[in-house]
RNA sequence: GCAGCUGUAGCUCAGUUGGUUAGAGCGCCUGAUUGUGGAUCAGGAGGUCCCCCGUUCAAGUCGGGGCAGCUGUACCA
C-alpha cells in the first residue's frame, strides 16, 4: 500500500470537534459535580427552598431585553424562529425563566413563594478561560415579598453553602450593596433625570471595574476615559473632577461598610451629607442598614456578610439589595501568576421582573451560584477529591466459549450490589488486563480451563499489585510473582471481592 | 467589536542565511512474555508544516490576503 500516493486519499473525514466555548464533561468532572450539586441543594432544603426546574428554551421576549433583530439575531442569546415565526432562545440565566414561570402559575402557588433549581444556560458571546458558552448555575429566589429579611437570608445562605463545601471562614466574603444607594449618589451629583441615563450606566460599568483597575482607572473612565496597555482606548462618562472624586469617594469609603451600625456612621462626612440629600439614597441605606443588623443577628459578622458600596452586579433588572460572593484567596496559575477567582455568585432584588407578566408588581429576590467556576475554584483549594473512583471489577474472558460462566459470575456480584462486568472486547488476557488497569478497576477475576477443574478463580487486587510492583524491577520476576492474586473456590468469589472492595473504597 | 501575539504529529515544542526523504520528548499501538496491568528494551503507526495567492530553480522558512487560537480590552443578563 502505497501510502505516499496522495492521490488517492481516502475520503476526507468528519473532523470531531466540540464548537468553541464548550465542553464535554468527563467522569471525574461529573461526579465531583455532582457531589457539590447535592451538598449546594441540602443547603437550600435546609433554608426551605423547593426544587421546581423550568426547560432551557424559552419565547425569547419572555427572556427580557434580547429581542433579536434582523441583522444580528443571535447576539448574545442562542434564538430562532419556531415553525409559528415565534422567536424562541435558550435561557442564559435562571432568573428570567423563573420569572415566567411564577407569573404562569401565579395564582396556584403560595406566597412567599421559594424555590431553587440547577441547570445549564447559555449565553452566545466571546468564550475565555473559565467562560463557556454553556455553564450551570443553581439558582434560589424568594418571589412575592419585598422584606429585606428575604434578601438577608440569601445572604446568609450563600455564606453557609461556601463553608459546606469546605471554603473557610475569611476565604470568602459576601459583600451587599443597594442598587438605591449608587442611585442616590448619582442623583447627589446631578445625574438624574432620563437624559443621563447613558452616564448612569457609564458610571455603573466604572464602578464594578473597581477591583480590576483600582481607584485611579475607575477615575478615568468615570472622567475623560481610558487607554489599556493595548492601547485601546474606553470612552468615560465625562463626569467632572469633582463628580468623579465624589463617587469614589462613596464606594471606596472604608467607614461606610466596616461600620456595623448606622449611628457609626460619620454623619460629618462631606460626602455622607451630600449624598443625604438624596430620599433614594437615605431608603437604599436604611435597607442596608436593615441587612446588617438582621445578618449580625443570626451571628454572621462582617466576615462573612459585609457590606460594600462598589458592588454592582447587573445592569439590567435589579432594584434594590444586589450581592455577591467572592473568593478572597489566591491561587497561583498553571504559569505560576497569581490568580484570583472573584465572583462565584450572585444576585439581588428584582422588583420588576415578574411585574412584566402581570398588572401589578411582585417584588422578588434571588441569586445563583456559578457552579463551574466554584468547582474550579474548590481544585484550587484542594477541596475536590481528585481520585479517581473505583471502576467495576472485571470478569476476563479466557475461554470464548464459557461466556456464560463468566456472565453468571458477574450476575453474583452485581446481586451482591458490586459493580462488575465481563470483558466485552474481542482481545487477548493481556489486553484485558490493561483495560481492567484503566478502567481503575479494584480487581480482576480470572478463570481458564485449569481453574475451572479445579472449582476455583483466581482474584487478582489491581490496586494493591501496582502498589506492590514498584518494587519489583525485572519483569519475569514480576510475572512470576503474581503480586496481590489469590485463588479462592467459586462459592467464595463474591465474599472475597467485597473484601477487596472494601478495602480500596 | 478593537489591539497585540501565535498557528509544525494526539499533547508540548525544535526546525540554521530559503536547499534533498520535516524532527524530538511525551502519549498511542505491536513484540520480547502461547495465561497476567507496572518497569525495561526493540520496533511501528501517526503530518494538507492553518488556508489561499504571490516571489523563487527551490517555501515550514520570504511577501500579501484570509481563517483560527491565545492574551488584553469592550460588552456581560
Amino acid at each position: 500500500m502505497a501510502k505516499t500516493d496522495k492521490a488517492h486519499r481516502p475520503k476526507p473525514r468528519l473532523k470531531p470537534q466540540l464548537p468553541r466555548g464548550f465542553q464535554d464533561q468527563d467522569t471525574g468532572t461529573l461526579r465531583v459535580t455532582g457531589a457539590m450539586l447535592e451538598t449546594i441543594r441540602a443547603v437550600f432544603e435546609r433554608y426551605g427552598f423547593d426544587p421546581v426546574e423550568t426547560p432551557a428554551i424559552e419565547y425569547t421576549e419572555a427572556l427580557g431585553k434580547f429581542l433579536p433583530d434582523q441583522d444580528r439575531p443571535n447576539e448574545g442569546v442562542f434564538s430562532f424562529q419556531d415553525d409559528d415565526e415565534q422567536w424562541l432562545s435558550l435561557r442564559y440565566d435562571l432568573t428570567a425563566p423563573l420569572a415566567r414561570y411564577v407569573a404562569e402559575n401565579f395564582d396556584r402557588l403560595p406566597k412567599p413563594y421559594r424555590s431553587y433549581r440547577a441547570g445549564y444556560v447559555f449565553r452566545n458571546e466571546k468564550p475565555g478561560p473559565g467562560r463557556f458558552r454553556q455553564f450551570m448555575q443553581f439558582d434560589a429566589d424568594t418571589v412575592g415579598t419585598a422584606s429585606v429579611a428575604a434578601d438577608a437570608e440569601i445572604c446568609m445562605m450563600a455564606a453557609d453553602v461556601m463553608e459546606e463545601l469546605g471554603i473557610k471562614r475569611g476565604d470568602y466574603v459576601v459583600r451587599v450593596n443597594n442598587r438605591k444607594v449608587l442611585d442616590g449618589v448619582m442623583e447627589a451629583i446631578g445625574l438624574d433625570g432620563d437624559e443621563n441615563a447613558g452616564k448612569r450606566l457609564t458610571v455603573l460599568r466604572a464602578i464594578d471595574k473597581l477591583d480590576r483597575l483600582g481607584a485611579d482607572g475607575v477615575r478615568l473612565l468615570l472622567g475623560g476615559g481610558r487607554k489599556d496597555e493595548s492601547g485601546d482606548f474606553t470612552k468615560g462618562a465625562g463626569l467632572n473632577e469633582g463628580q468623579a472624586e465624589f463617587i469614589l469617594n462613596v464606594v471606596t469609603f472604608e467607614r461606610f461598610f466596616e461600620a456595623s451600625s448606622e449611628k457609626e456612621m460619620d454623619q460629618n462626612s462631606e460626602y455622607e451629607n451630600r449624598s443625604r440629600a438624596s430620599e433614594t439614597y437615605n431608603a437604599g441605606f436604611a435597607e442596608l442598614d436593615e441587612i446588617r443588623s438582621l445578618v449580625q443577628a443570626a451571628g454572621y459578622g462582617p466576615n462573612r456578610v459585609k457590606i460594600d458600596p462598589s458592588v454592582v452586579r447587573g445592569l439590567e433588572y435589579y432594584t434594590g439589595p444586589v450581592y455577591e460572593v467572592e473568593l478572597t484567596f489566591e491561587t497561583v496559575n498553571e504559569k505560576g501568576e497569581k490568580a484570583r477567582f472573584g465572583s462565584v455568585a450572585g444576585g439581588g432584588r428584582y422588583d420588576g421582573l415578574v411585574g412584566r407578566f402581570r398588572p401589578d408588581e411582585t417584588p422578588a429576590t434571588g441569586f445563583s451560584i456559578g457552579v463551574s467556576r466554584l468547582l474550579a475554584a474548590l481544585s484550587a483549594l484542594g477541596r475536590v477529591d481528585t481520585a479517581a473512583d473505583l471502576g467495576p471489577v472485571v470478569v476476563l474472558v479466557m475461554d470464548r466459549d464459557r461466556i456464560a460462566d463468566y456472565q453468571t459470575m458477574v450476575a453474583g456480584l452485581r446481586a451482591a450490589g458490586i459493580r462488575a462486568e465481563m470483558y466485552l472486547g474481542t482481545s487477548g488476557m493481556k489486553a484485558q488486563m490493561k483495560y481492567a488497569d484503566r478502567r481503575n478497576a479494584p480487581c480482576v477475576i480470572i478463570q481458564g480451563s485449569n481453574e475451572r477443574e479445579a472449582g476455583v478463580v483466581q482474584i487478582k487486587d489491581l490496586i494493591e499489585g501496582a502498589r506492590m510492583a514498584k518494587g519489583i524491577e525485572d519483569h519475569a520476576e514480576w510475572k512470576e510473582a503474581r503480586p496481590a492474586q489469590v485463588e479462592v473456590e467459586v462459592g467464595k468469589l463474591v465474599d472475597t471481592v467485597r473484601e477487596i472492595v472494601a478495602r480500596h473504597h
